[in-house]
Parts: C-alpha cells; structure tokens; sequence
DNA sequence: CTTAATGCAAACCGTTTGCAGACCA
DNA sequence: TGGTCTGCAAACGGTTTGCATTAAG
C-alpha cells in the first residue's frame, strides 16, 4: 500500500483537526494513481466510480484543503478549468510546462531537487534580491508549437 | 500623437479586413494610455468615459481580436479575471511576474530585447531542443511574499 | 450598399455557498 | 454527543453568444 495512504496525507489532515473521511481518503488515492493534471470534474467522475454519492462541490471544497495542506499543487493552462497534481513525495520539485498552441498538449518537464539543479535558479536569486521579493513558489509555461503540430503546419 | 493611434493599428486591422472603429480606438487608446495588468470591466469602465454607450461583450470581442493581432497580450494572475497588456513596440519583450499571495501586488520584471539578454534564453533553448518544441511567448510567475508583507507576518 | 461591428440581454459554465442531514472522533 | 463534512441545489461571476440594429468602407 503506497505511504500516503491512510498514512503521510491522513496524519497531515488530524494535525490540523481535519477528519479524514473515505470521501477524501477516494479523492487523493484518484489523485495519486492517475498522474497528471486532472481538473475536478475529471476527479470528480473518477471519484464517482467508487463512491456514487459523491457531489462536485465536495470535490472542489476537498480540492482546496489539499492544495492549503500543500499536498496538491494548481495549474492554469487557460483551458477554462483549474487543474490539480497531487505532489506528495516531491514537494520541492519544479515544474515546467511547455503548452502547444494547436493540439493543448501539455510536456510537463519536472526538477528533481535531490538529483538536479534547478536551471533557473540564478534567476530566482537575482529577483529575490532585487526586489526583496520571497519566491514560494513558480508557475513557468512556455506556449509554442509541439513536434507533431509543427509537421502538419509545415506541410501546408 | 502617439504613432499607433490611427497608425499601426489602424494598419493592421485593414490589412485583415478588419474595421477601424471609434470603439475599437478608444479601447486600444485606453489600453495604450494605461499601463498594467488591467480587466476587461476595468477597460470597460474607462472607455465608457469617452464612449458611455459601449457593451462589455464589445470589450470582450474586441480584446480577442487584439490578442489574435498580437496588439495585447493576455495573463492570468489567479484572481478569478483574465487580465490584459498592449505589447504594441515591446513585441519582443519578456515578461516575468512577482505575485505577491498576501497583497496581490504585482511586480512586472520586463526584458527590453535591445538592451539586455532574456535571463532564461539558455534554459528555453535547451527545452526546445530537447522536446523539439517551438517556444513562442512564455509566462513566468514567481508567487511569495513582497517586502512589506513578509515585514507584516515577522512582527507578528 | 454590403458586410462587419455593436449593444443588449440572455445564456453559459466553472466554481462557490447555504443549509439540512450524515459522519467522524 | 459535538463539531466537521457532505450532498444537493441554488447562487455567483466572468465570459460568450444570438440577434436586431448601426456604422464602416
């Protein structure tokens, strides 16, 4: 059973007094076995298949607990709808997202922090100071053109 | 007179087969006088000073057809708005954004293309490359804490 | 005179909220 | 048992759309 479960997320939620339900228990293991930035509808469905019950603001309201728990981070690609990653067990990774213009594919490029170095953390430093500005945290998207788009544009 | 009033806009909407209205002057005027981050109701309100009778959907509408002409661009800062920002003579500019999460001041770091080199050229490169994806306008965030804040939250 | 642009109001849609009942500690 | 949490449905708010009218070229 992977560690969160019942475990990391259920200990974090009775520090704060929180109760851990099978509601929210259904919503971080959705989280966490299906990778990548799933809105709260998505969740939400998903969530339905095991608890029929469930409604779509508990979805949202649960959302906002985990992202102020730190344990789901939000993403806006400008689709219209709030994205969620659930980031358990890399909470100081960064992220990097290249978006296609065309097609919405989203390339999500990750830093391991134990591994890597973050590429731009000079430029992090440099703002910092220069402002007096505490970086959190940082949401860097790149929009362009993916491999595939790029091809079908070429041919034109 | 500024050289985009009647000017390069103008220009560019004709080119298009676009018409230059009086009401698509007075919001590219608004959006050129002020500078920032502003929202359509703000752009709204401020035409409506020279043009009492305009809709907001016209805002709307026309913000999209400024955006498809790249004359603005558009940014996200979380705040439930979509914010908008003329580019006309800074096409190829940089933008990187300090958010603070308390206040919500927005500090705007600006790359003029001229003068300085871009912070994260190299880091762009070597994404492009290693994905094979065409970056063409980048959105760079950085939240925390600004100066005055993080004085707020140490005295407490 | 033709076609695009506008203003209005209603629709849209993701998200939030109020509240009565259910559930966890 | 007491204080959360949940589901439902209604409200919310920024944005979009349909349509009759107006104005640009």
């Amino acid at each position: 059973m992977p560690y969160w479960q019942g475990g990391g997320c259920r200990g974090r939620f009775r520090e704060c007094g929180l109760k851990w339900t099978q509601t929210r228990e259904a919503i971080v293991n959705t989280l966490s076995s299906k990778s990548g930035h799933l809105s709260a509808e998505e969740i939400f469905f998903e969530v339905k298949k095991v608890l029929p019950g469930i409604g779509l603001a508990t979805v949202y309201r649960t959302l906002e607990t985990l992202r102020e728990l730190g344990i789901v981070r939000e993403f806006d690609f400008k689709d219209g709808r709030t994205r969620y990653e659930f980031v358990v067990g890399k909470e100081n990774a960064e992220h990097y997202h290249l978006i296609c213009r065309i097609c919405g594919k989203i390339i999500d490029y990750e830093i391991n922090p134990h591994k890597e170095e973050d590429p731009i953390k000079d430029f992090k430093s440099f703002l910092s100071e220069k402002f007096n500005f505490s970086i959190e945290r940082s949401d860097v998207q790149f929009l362009g053109l993916c491999e595939k788009c790029r091809e079908i544009l070429d041919k034109k």
